[in-house]
RNA sequence: GUGCCUGUAGCUCAAUUGGAUAGAGCACUGGACUCCGGAUCCAGAGGUUGCGGGUUCAAUUCCCGCCAGGCACGCCA
């Protein structure tokens, strides 16, 4: 990796004199050479000389290095390099050899786990959470990349009071269907998919809890009702090629015994009082907030309380670091989540939190507005039937997840408006057929041979381009956003149009050259395939 | 009221966490295959980075104060 080959020399130099302190390696203008730092300018406090000067001093230890073609100074004291021809090739032959691998650090063995898509199963996945599980998903991809061992996991909050009044609600629309009228409950939920599960429960069982409700009715209709609401999100997440590697029940987590391990905790360390027939957290000894619920009055668990058990669980799973992705409205959550970890001894590094903003639909220009309970929604399934897989990952993925993602509807469904996922894999499909005239022209490929040849600037600038894809990967991981890997993928393909419109690739006049070039547009399949992969979304031959 | 996020070209977004003349796409103007896929490429125009201070060699980025939008402040999850 070139960022790093230039970072260690001119580190070298600094410990030659001594001198320790942080300066970056970047990719600056292309007028200004292949790479920049400001090791210079920010030395010029240490070496106490003006930065030109510093630079200079730089400029005459790497004079001599083969890595470089070029060092110079500019502006305020940047240092610019041009990276020697030679060098370039060697990097292609490397990444030719290797492949994919070239782009793998050797492994890392920190256990990491990512919760995202966490919900009430009380209604199918909508547009907000299509966002989190494809940040979810493709960060996962890209640590397992780069050889974390991840594990993805999502949360069905399947024991509280949500599930309950989901029952009493599908129960209603049961018998309706026999015309027989019921009030939904306060806060019940009216999505036509009950009216759909009620039809299939009517079907099955006939009229047998007609009218009639206890616990063991409500029992009844609360399993069929998450088990159907599974069935949903599964197929959903089929669709969206998205797969968990194991999913965690609130109730589970409660038969296990966690909850009540956690209370003997907090009850040992006078963390909990009651009051007014409830039991409470004493959250203000910890931080400065009100102090919050743990058991309801009428003996039930909050959210809350069976959050930190969950928590608790994933510590004694032997998590070196677990990551909750949740959408900014639960922020709050936070600083009282941090505080129980601390009650519970577990160090403040184990947990953080990926926070995306919302999602805004426009259709027509029109805000849809969206909510589960009141059944006005566009679910996470229709929008991918209307926009395709490609589209909805590459869209929910492209954006700074600080930022609200405004999805156009119908701008995302036309076909022929200009789409970044389009253009993205139109230069793949593009390299392929190149491959296939070589073919049908009887050029032979022969791997690895002739890449010599190559020194044209828009040639060398593409490996270089291709080498940073180590930079975007780790990038990626450390500022935990997607959209640097779709940004960089999107920049590559720029260069590679532009290479293709200005260089002809197969040039029977000139049958190395060809060779060569066709050994460089390997190499950048061979990223393609890597990014693609990241995002999950297809590699096209075809378009 | 308190806390978190956001404000960049007409629109949708970037800007390598403090770097050089703030960059792309759409839309607009004008060009480019008798040729490897024109779903492409090249060029032009478009900016007081919400406003006002501060910190320093350097601020879209950090700090303070305003303004505007989103979200959260439950015995909801």
């Amino acid at each position: 990796m070139l960022r790093e080959l230039i970072y260690e020399r001119l580190k070298s130099i600094l410990s030659e004199q001594e001198f320790q302190y942080d300066f970056n390696v970047e990719v600056p203008d292309e007028r200004f050479g292949d790479f920049s730092s400001n090791v210079a300018l920010i030395g010029a406090r240490y070496f106490k000389k003006p930065p030109i000067e510093v630079a200079r001093y730089f400029i005459n230890k790497l004079s001599n290095d083969p890595l470089f073609s070029e060092v110079s100074v500019a502006g305020p004291g940047f240092l610019n390099f041009k990276i020697s021809k030679d060098y370039y090739i060697n990097i292609l032959n490397d990444m030719l050899t290797k492949e994919k691998n070239y782009w793998k650090p050797k492994k890392n063995g920190l256990k990491l786990q990512f919760e995202y898509g966490s919900a009430n199963p009380t209604g199918p996945f909508t547009v907000g959470h299509g966002r989190q599980l494809i940040i979810g998903d493709v960060l996962s991809n890209v640590f397992k990349f780069l050889g974390f061992d991840v594990t993805r996991e999502m949360y069905l909050n399947d024991a509280g009071r949500q599930i309950r009044l989901l029952a009493k609600s599908l129960w209603v629309r049961y018998n309706e269907l026999f015309g027989k009228s019921f009030e939904l409950p306060e806060d019940g939920y009216k999505g036509g998919y009950l009216i759909d599960f009620a039809k299939k429960l009517k079907d099955e069982i006939g009229d047998k809890y007609l009218e009639k409700w206890d616990n063991e009715i409500e029992k009844f209709f609360m399993d069929y009702a998450v088990r159907n609401i599974l069935e949903m999100m599964n197929s959903t997440l089929e669709k969206l090629d998205s797969k968990f590697d194991s999913v965690v029940s609130e109730k589970s987590l409660i038969e296990k015994g966690l909850v009540d391990e956690v209370l003997e905790i907090f009850k040992n360390k006078g963390l909990i009082y009651e009051k007014d027939g409830a039991v409470w957290f004493k959250v203000s000894n910890l931080i400065n907030e009100e102090d919050k619920v743990l058991i309801r009055s009428d003996g039930t668990y909050t959210y809350f309380l069976t959050d930190i058990a969950y928590h608790y669980d994933k510590f004694l799973r032997k998590f070196d670091k677990v990551y909750d992705i949740f959408g900014s409205d639960h922020h709050g959550h936070i600083p009282r989540m941090k505080a129980s970890l601390k009650a519970l001894d577990i160090p403040e590094s184990f947990l953080d939190f990926i926070l995306h903003q919302f999602v805004t639909l426009k259709r027509n220009g029109q805000v849809v507005k969206m909510s589960t309970r009141s059944g006005e929604f566009v679910t996470l399934d229709e929008l991918i039937e209307e926009v395709g897989k490609d589209a909805t990952r590459y869209f929910f993925a492209m954006n700074d997840i600080n930022t609200h993602l405004n999805f156009d509807l119908e701008l995302a469904k036309s076909k022929t408006v200009d789409n970044p996922v389009f253009y993205v894999q139109y230069a793949y499909a593009r390299i392929n057929s190149v491959f296939e005239k070589a073919r049908e022209k009887g050029i032979k490929f022969r791997f690895k041979e002739d890449i010599e040849r190559l020194e044209k600037e828009i040639e060398l600038n593409l490996i270089k381009h291709l080498d940073e894809l180590s930079f975007v990967l780790k990038d990626t991981t450390e500022k935990l956003s997607p959209h640097i890997l779709t940004n960089y993928i999107y920049g590559l393909s720029e260069k590679f149009h532009s290479f293709y419109a200005k260089e002809k690739i197969l040039d029977d006049s000139d049958l190395p050259l060809s060779n060569a070039r066709l050994n460089l547009l390997y190499a950048i399949k061979i990223v393609y395939e890597i990014v693609f992969n990241l995002l999950g979304i297809t590699a096209p031959d075809h378009m």
